[in-house]
DNA sequence: CTTTCATATGAGCAACTGTTCATATATATA
DNA sequence: TATATATATGAACAGTTGCTCATATGAAAG
């Protein structure tokens, strides 16, 4: 961040200055809020939130996934590639297949939070 | 989706049907999905986080947050106007200024559970 | 070794996103 | 009314994303 503390915009930066000064100890390191920000973004697509509800119910593997969704098979592997790459889930390869679960209940407690807040 | 659910691409399709109707009854609908992924898509970006972050501790007037994030303040606007149409945050207007502050304890739960998946 | 099947992956492209810049709106004050 | 301040907003642009298509890799069977 550029060091314009000094330069208020607005005069109420001033009158706040405590507030200012405890939310700047409260607020994560950047390195934190930007990977928080990277993990909201692999939940942020239709197709990454379908895949986990589908792995939700029980591990699967790609072609499965791709037939239950109606999407191609290159779809999938790359969507599940990202969210190899998140840790979100884990694979098991069995002969030519590879199956695909949860990675842990992180997964379903952060879709269940979110989806509090959308059937509210 | 396509009708393709008859035209298995990987034998495991018919192995696993049982897994597949169990999976396909427990799906939430298309627009839910698709809802709850665009819930994420809106914390998925770092300026949205931090704004929300910086929420946490109080109300704040939109050049005091783009102050103390060091962006400008057509950029935090522009943020907030997005985090408003999620109904994440609301406003309350004071002469000229106006401060936002957090909607609802949902948008505590959420970010606290994906901080817990950051920094284990 | 060759073929087949399941999956992974790179390139390319259209659609989307976040910022900047310029400007508009809204409120208060002289 | 004119001016100043705080915020909102539209256009434009660069960077990113998710899909498709073609192809590569990996494993089992002939």
């Amino acid at each position: 961040m550029p060091d314009q503390k000094n330069v208020p915009q607005c005069e109420f930066l001033f009158v706040h200055q405590e507030i200012v000064d405890r939310v700047n100890q409260a607020l994560p390191s950047e390195e934190t809020l930007f990977d928080l920000a990277e993990l909201f973004k692999v939940f942020g697509d239709s197709t990454r939130v379908k895949i986990l509800y589908v792995l939700f119910e029980a591990e699967m593997c790609v072609c499965d996934i791709a037939q239950l969704l109606g999407m191609t098979q290159s779809a999938i592997s790359h969507q599940l590639q990202v969210l190899k790459k998140s840790k979100l889930v884990k694979y098991r390869r069995e002969g030519k297949t590879v199956f695909y679960s949860l990675a842990d209940d992180h997964v379903r407690a952060i879709l269940g939070q979110g989806m509090d807040h959308v059937t509210e």
